[in-house]
Order: C-alpha cells, then structure tokens, then sequence
DNA sequence: GCTCCCTCAGAATACGATTTCTATTATAGC
DNA sequence: GCTATAATAGAAATCGTATTCTGAGGGAGC
C-alpha cells in the first residue's frame, strides 16, 4: 500500500490536490461532480489526512493537555482521577478533539512541562486541576494568552475560566448535617494547606460552625498530604486531643478512610464515637465498612463543562460563562 | 513576544536557519563558537522548537496512544487504569514522550478509534490493553506493521509484542493457597469471557485443582462483567449452588469486594464460611473489612517494560525481548 | 605549487496539508 | 455582441523544521 496523500488522491481522481482538500474539508464552493468523484476515490482507498500535516498548517493540533501534579504513585489508587480522565476523554472526543495526560511530580519538573507544552504548541489549550492559593502556572499562562480551563477557584486573576464544585457549599452541607445530628465537636481534616480546595472547603465548615453558634477551634483543624501516612498521624493527632472529636469532614474518601481505618485502631467506634464524612462519593464508600457518607461531586459534569469550555477558548470564541459552579449533595451512608 | 521561529533565532545569532536546526539537535558537525553563539540566542529568548513542524518533518509525534476499551464510567472507579496511565505517563516522560489516551466504549468506535490514531499519523505507537483471545485490532495492527505492544498475551501471532503478567501462575499461586488452607470448593469469579486474561487465570486456576487432585467443576466458573450488578448476580449464582463455595477466586479487586459485599448480604462470614482473593493489590484491600488477600501484580514494572518496549519499536530498534513475563506474588490479608 | 580531501555552514528542498491568488468558463445584463 | 460578474478549479505560497545538496576555505601530501 503506497503511502496516501493527497497528491495521490488528486492523480487518481484527476483533479488538483486543493479540490481534494476543498472536498475533504466540506468547501461548498466544489461542485457535485467533482465532490463524487474525490470522494469515491478516498473511500476505495480509505484515505485519511495526515493530523501532523494539518497541525502544521493550521496551527492546531486537536489535542487537549491535562496535568497532574501528583507523584505517579499517589495518583495509583486515587478513582477521582481515572474518572476525570476518562470524563475528559469522552466529552472531548465528541468534538474530535485527543487528550494529552501528563504527570510531574516536583515544582520543578511541573514548570518544565508547562514551559514545553506551551512552548512547543504541541496541545491547543490546558486543563490545570488542584490549583493553589498563588499559582504560577496560572499567572503565566494568562500572561501568555494560552488557552486553559481550571478545575478549581482562582481569586486573583478574575478573568480565569474555571469550573468549580461548590466547596464552600457542599462543606457547609456536610458540618450543617453533622451539626444537626447532634455532633459539637466537629474536625476538619485538609489535603495540603496550600491547595485552594483545601481552603474554601475549610470556609464552608467554618461558615457552618458560625450558623449554629458553635465556636471554631482551630487546634481541630489539620492537614495531610494524599498518603495514607499522612492522613494517620494526622488524624491520631486529633484522637489525642481531650476532649476528641465527634465527627471529622475529611477533604476527600481515601482520607477519610485512612481516618477511619486510624480510628478503630484507637478502637473508637464509627459512627458511634465518631461520625466521618469523606468527599467525591467514590466507588470505595460503598465497599468500606461502615459505608462512608460522602458529599458528591459530579464529576461527569465537572469534565464535560470543563473541557466544553476549554474548547471554546481554543476555537477562538468567546465563552457565555467564564465560570462555573457545579453543586454538590449529600450522600447519607452509614458512616455519619 | 514575537512569534519565535528558528529564522528569527538564526537572523539574531548572525548565523542561517540550518545551523540553528543543527545545534539545537547536538549535530557535531558545527563548531564550538557557533554554537555557543547560537545557544546564547536560545537561552535569551526561551526558543523551543514547534512539535507539529518537527512532527511532519521527521514523521514522528513522540506521542503514544493508549486505547482503554471501557466506558467512561466503568473505568471511574478502577485504580488499576489510573495506576497504569501514571506509569506510562511518567516512563514515557523520561524518553520525551508524551501519552495520548482514548476511551472507546463500542466495539464500533474501536474500531474507529485505531483506524483513526493509526492512518492519520498522530500517535507513533500504540499500546494495548484488554486483549482478546481473536482480536481484530492485533491482526490489523500486525499487518499494517504499526508499533504496538500488547499488555496482556496473544497466542495466535508470535511476532507480537507483549508485556504481561503471569496470570497462569499468578492463578495458580492464589489457588494453590486456598488449597493448602484446606478449602476444596473453590469458585472462579471472571471478567469477560472473552478477555485473554480471564481465561488465563482460569488455565491456573484449573492447573492447581489437578495437582491437588481435587476435580475440576465447570459449575463453580462464572463471568461478570466489571461493573457491581454483573459480579454481584455472578456471586449470587455461586452461592445458591448446593454445596456453596467456601472460597473464590476473583479476577480483580473489584470483582472481589463485590462479591464480598454479596456474601455477607447473604449471611457468609468471610473469610470464615468463605475465603476470597482477589487481583491488582489495589490500595482497596486495606480499607475493606476484612482486608482482602490479593494477589499483587506489578503495575509499574508492567508500564515500565510496556513502554520501553514500544519506544524500542518506534524508534526502529529490535527489541532484545518481544515478550516478557512480570512475575506476580501473593499478598496474604485477612479474607484467605 | 597543485591537487585532494575534509570540515563546516549556507541554500534549497521536502514533509503533507490549507489557503490565497489566479485563470478559465459560463452566465447575465445591456 | 460585448463587457461585467459569478462560479469554480488549478497553481502557487505557506506553516516551521530537518536534511540533502552545494560551495567555500583550509590543511595535508606529493
């Protein structure tokens, strides 16, 4: 099978190889005829244009860039992100567009592959996850004018278009229900302090707390890394407080799952001792035991509204709503 | 910042276009004060080159594809996939690769999803998962004598390249210790019929019966697809037989948890009326109750090679080894 | 002193598509 | 019947880099 081009094409369908592109790329300024003709030719042959040619040309390359910035190890066992993937891959293969996934694990390995994927234009717009309070990726690819979407809140910059859980809400839904079923001695249990999901999921426990006229103690206030080290001594950090707490918010299932497994090793109780509410509603709630209660983000809708958007940005219109709030729910299991 | 072409670099640097090229790819035949001439341009400016130019010049994108074959939403849940892009995205990382990855639900859109990534040029290679026991994609991709390397076996084609786990013995070893620990009814819990994988570790399943002399019995085999109602029905079939089974053997984590769930629906007491191993060692067996026995396979040797392979390929070298095995191990929990 | 070869850098071409420009033909208008 | 205009397809330029081809200059060998 001789390599096709459109050259070859144009020969065998004695017409120039620029109707062979008119034809392919739907000019209506072809006529019927010709059009047939082309594209009889392109079927028998099963021609079909070559994505690096066109990325040349146009300037485009059709694929989308996701960044994660997690060591491939902690990222292993997490659902959250093969969800979102495959969410991402699904939504953007609908407008024939790829996805790039990279990974980088340190600052500096994340600056290098922001530089190269911008730089090299080898994808046509970013979607930037678990952003954080002052992010450079952010300032710099504003300043740059590159496309990009973030999963997440950005304050600073107000022109940034993002799609975001309503944190601030769905933690106010959990600590308001914990708060209701009679828990006073409420914790927060954090990912890293620097991320912005950690922050506003701390204003909406905090926000709770207010409303019911409970006060806020920040000794019951901690923080992990996703690792389940790291969620253990932190959650025995605030076993040991006296009086313990009677519920944890934890930011996400596999820490608050790690808190429960930490939990009945100091043989507390759950929900008896301590209630536990995890986030993201994985399918790891169902299978733990007690069942986790959980707060659901959709993040089928996270995906599709973010990657929509992002490709928006990169065909160059203008999007309706820079940015958008996707809502939360409770999901009442066993654990809370 | 204008738009940043070698031209402008070679126009800066006093030298011409060629020379830029050559001292940007380490081409010795350019002397030192060029060079650093060049370079000194190249560092002030931050210049990359553009992939999609490079891309058509050299006909290669340094991209590689992965095609997952589930639908966006059974693969949210399963560690094992996000485990497997992060292995790949980091090894391929290290050679200055990137990873491309599709999701393709229907066996149509498979099809169209190959054809796509293989005639329009976009990836270099591909890398396979999920394989079946007749696979039109190996065959297709064979005969086109497209880089691919298959994570999983393929017996019909000897040429093929693959990476995969020991799945008879991995089979065997689980098997042989529910034996040992004196279960004798012991059930096979598969994924598709159809997949390599299933029937492999059936094949090890079936070897270990043997050599303990105890019959093989195709009643105590059923399949599941990987979602909870399928292994769940699955289960229940398993232990309306009269005997019941007082041990399975899973296919994966989650086929495992979900048949432990239906279990204790069910008033079994794992591991004491029914003993329970599962596969992938995913980071779920420590959080399940009781801790599930898994046999461990190595995700990241498996990516490690797969991807090492396929680079081997694509960049026209023979490979030293076409096939390799990825030798697995039993971790013992508290459900066998 | 001349040739030969070697080193090295610039000029030119190729990669395969898209798009602008140009030329041809047909049609309409008067 | 002649020009103005549209419709349409071919020719040619372009995207930014890699590489082949070509030529200039210098050193070695006789």
């Amino acid at each position: 099978m001789a390599e096709l081009k459109q050259a070859e094409i144009a020969k065998l369908a004695g017409v120039s190889q620029a109707t062979v592109s008119r034809v392919l790329k739907g000019d209506p300024q072809v006529n019927m005829e010709m059009r047939e003709r082309v594209l009889a030719v392109v079927q028998q042959l099963g021609y079909v244009p070559d994505a690096r040619a066109q990325s040349l040309r146009s300037q485009r390359t059709r694929l989308l860039g996701l960044v994660i910035h997690r060591a491939p190890d902690a990222l292993a066992g997490d659902p959250f992100f093969s969800a979102l993937i495959a969410m991402i891959v699904e939504q953007a293969g609908r407008y024939d567009y790829h996805l790039c996934v990279d990974t980088a694990r340190t600052a500096r390995s994340q600056r290098a592959i922001y530089e190269e994927l911008l730089r090299t234009r080898r994808v046509d717009g970013l979607i930037l996850v678990e952003s954080e309070t002052h992010d450079r990726r952010i300032e710099r690819l504003s300043r740059e004018g590159f496309p990009f979407v973030l999963i997440g809140r950005y304050d600073p910059e107000d022109a940034v278009c993002s799609v975001d859980n309503d944190n601030i809400g769905a933690a106010f839904l959990a600590t308001d229900y914990l708060l209701r079923t009679g828990r006073r001695r409420i914790a927060y249990l954090g990912g890293p302090a620097g991320l912005t999901v950690t922050r506003d999921r701390l204003q909406g426990y905090k926000t709770a707390l207010e409303s019911h006229g409970v006060g806020y103690d920040p000794s019951r206030v901690v923080f992990a890394d996703f690792n389940p080290r790291s969620a253990a001594s932190a959650t025995t950090e605030l076993l040991r407080q006296n009086p313990p707490p009677d519920a944890i918010v934890a930011l996400d299932d596999m820490l608050a799952i790690a808190a429960m497994r930490t939990a009945k090793q100091h043989g507390c109780r759950v929900p008896e001792d301590l209630a536990l509410i995890g986030f993201n509603d994985s399918p790891l709630c169902e299978y733990v035991e007690p069942r986790l209660t959980s707060v659901a983000v959709e993040i089928p809708t996270l995906a599709r509204k973010a990657t929509e958007l992002l490709i928006e940005l990169v065909e160059g219109r203008e999007p309706s709503l820079r940015r958008q709030i996707v809502p939360a729910r409770l999901v009442k299991r066993d654990s809370a």
